[in-house]
RNA sequence: GGGGCCGUGGGGUAGCCUGGUGAUCCUCCCGGCUUUGGGAGCCGGUGACCCGAGUUCAAAUCUCGGCGGCCCCA
């Protein structure tokens, strides 16, 4: 960087030079924490900067802290081998192979609860403009955020493609065809594809993206409203099952008029909060009604003869649900994963020394072996590196189990356990290890479920007044009682986004469901008012 | 939507203001020796000035444009 005088006339209050010195503090503090982060500047004064450098040195290797949360957020993603961010598109990511693998554990969960009553299905990626057009409120929510394909070579097209921001108007023209009778109904599909979103907004890898690498949205058609009603209800079921698995706690919300999706009756949304207090949405369940039916002409003959419109949901997850994984339960030492969808269930390091190195690995790799038949996804880390930095290396990655085995172990038939969660070591019996593995498991998603609610908790306050929501939503999300004009919601959405009307929480809060509105003052319901991603 | 900052090996950076030396240092990576219970050490090696145009005898450095990234506010 260059040095050059100031131009806002602000200086930095720990180095008194030009005011965008970039002061880092996680990387401070073990020989002068007031010079750390500032080395450009102290580039001047030879013999300080020594120093400064021997820190930086030392300290290189750890994460920013968890407090500090975007960045940490966004070294962690590109040091734990998560997505590479250097692709040369804005808003668009690489996926690692170990980032990718988290994706599959994560995915094949969701894949799992589909399956249930769902068919998987492809649809075409590209919309011609008549069809993505038809809905008129769905076209307006969407239409600033397309990405036309207008050529085919050289040829301008005569109807242009859409890339799909979303899918419903690819699949309805095609149930129109599909749906004739009765017979034909419920129809219950989903699929896991990419879909692109011209964002304006900050990008942010598995946050806002400019292409969703892995938008799971699942479409069903049905003959009456209440049908459609009910399935709203268990698709809400399956999500609260997916981040149950997940250990993440959510917030259920119904959206306000105004933020629900283009084209439908209502919204019901997932929330979770992140470590900075602002809420991540990922999920979101729609009755869209018969409303697309009309558009599109999805039609059925009933039993007797009569023809009726369908009434349809469609509801959908992306990648966000691993941002909510990694931000949810890491701390300052990278990932923590549950051990149902960590690709590195188990780790075992055997601890060398010279001579004795033969039997430590034999003892670690019949261990791994027999974990392996087990089923379980093991490595056994017989690189080159000491184990120390082993050990930092597979906590950065979120191994959830790791077992050390050294000369010691290998004598007295024991190996040493700790869990990513915890700090503590214990040794355990090596031939019990394969057995407890489940259980160990079981009690660690427990307590990663219980700790992430706590943190929840204290994100999640009652408030009475609109200076007290404005202070809070600093912090977290703030409930009020909220009435149902326009003009109320508008005045709370200039302070922060209007998350809706509250139906779930994963604690008890002290408040009543219905109030006094925090505008106006009439009567209102719960609602809840935060700072989005 | 508004504002600010920045682009130098894979990552982090010095050099830029004041144009000219073989482009600095750390890390990663590769080879060797040595070591191994919380990020070891020594020796050797590979690897970079975002793209385009302009100014100039000469551009990492100055000017303009593009692309890309980060931060803050609404």
């Amino acid at each position: 960087m260059r040095m050059r005088e100031s131009t806002s006339g602000s200086f930095c209050k720990r180095c008194s030079m030009h005011f965008d010195c970039n002061f880092t503090p996680y990387l401070s503090l073990k020989i002068n924490p007031d010079l750390i982060g500032h080395e450009r500047n102290l580039n001047i004064v030879p013999e300080v900067l020594s120093q400064a450098q021997e820190v930086m040195i030392m300290e290189k290797k750890a994460l920013p802290p968890k407090s500090e949360f975007s960045e940490w957020y966004h070294e962690l993603i590109q040091r734990a081998e998560i997505m590479d961010v250097r692709y040369p598109v804005k808003g668009l990511y690489v996926w690692f192979p170990f980032g990718f693998r988290i994706r599959k554990e994560v995915y094949g969960i969701l894949r799992e609860i589909m399956d249930r009553e769902h068919d998987e299905v492809y649809f075409p990626a590209l919309i011609p403009e008549t069809e993505l057009g038809k809905e008129g409120e769905h076209i307006k929510g969407f239409e600033n955020e397309v990405y036309w394909v207008t050529h085919g070579g050289t040829t301008p097209l005569d109807v242009k493609l859409a890339l799909r921001p979303t899918s419903e108007t690819a699949m309805y023209p095609m149930f129109k065809l599909w749906i004739r009778s009765h017979a034909d109904l419920p129809l219950k599909v989903y699929q896991i594809v990419n879909t692109f979103r011209y964002e304006t907004k900050h990008t942010r890898p598995l946050i806002r993206l400019r292409e969703i690498t892995s938008f799971k949205e699942a479409h069903t058609v049905h003959a009456t409203f209440e049908e459609a009603e009910e399935q709203v209800k268990k698709a809400m079921s399956y999500y609260k099952e997916f981040y149950d698995r997940l250990a993440i706690p959510c917030l259920i919300c119904r959206r306000p008029e105004w933020d629900k999706f283009p084209g439908a009756v209502y919204t019901m949304a997932f929330d979770t909060i992140m470590p900075d207090g602002k809420t991540l949405q990922i999920g979101t369940v729609h009755n869209l009604g018969d409303n697309f039916a009309r558009t599109f002409n999805i039609e059925y003959e009933m039993p007797n003869g009569e023809h009726s419109f369908a009434y349809q949901t469609c509801y959908g997850i992306s990648e966000r649900c691993v941002a909510a994984l990694i931000s949810v339960h890491g701390d300052d030492l990278g990932l923590i994963l549950p051990f149902e969808v960590s690709p590195v269930q188990v780790v075992v390091i055997p601890v060398l020394y010279k001579g004795k190195e033969e039997a430590v690995l034999k003892a670690a790799r019949e261990l791994g072996e027999e974990l392996k038949r087990r089923g379980y996804r093991v490595v056994v880390d017989e690189s080159d590196e000491r184990p120390g930095a082993k050990y930092y290396t597979w906590e950065l990655k979120g191994a959830a189990i790791r077992v050390e085995i050294g000369p010691r172990e290998v004598d007295e038939g024991t190996a040493v356990v700790s869990f990513r969660d915890e700090k503590k070591k214990f040794s355990v019996k090596r031939d019990e290890i394969p057995e407890k593995v489940e259980e160990w498991a079981k009690e660690m998603r427990e307590r990663l479920y219980a700790r992430a609610v706590e943190a929840m908790k204290e994100r999640v306050k009652y408030c009475n007044s609109l200076e007290e929501v404005e202070e809070w939503i600093k912090k977290g999300v703030a409930l009020v009682h909220l009435c149902d004009s326009e003009e109320c919601g508008a005045k709370l959405d200039e302070i922060a986004s209007v998350l809706g009307e509250v139906f779930e929480l994963p604690f008890e809060v002290s408040a009543e469901k219905k109030g006094k509105c925090v505008v106006c003052g009439r009567e209102g319901r719960l609602n809840a008012v935060a700072r989005t991603y």
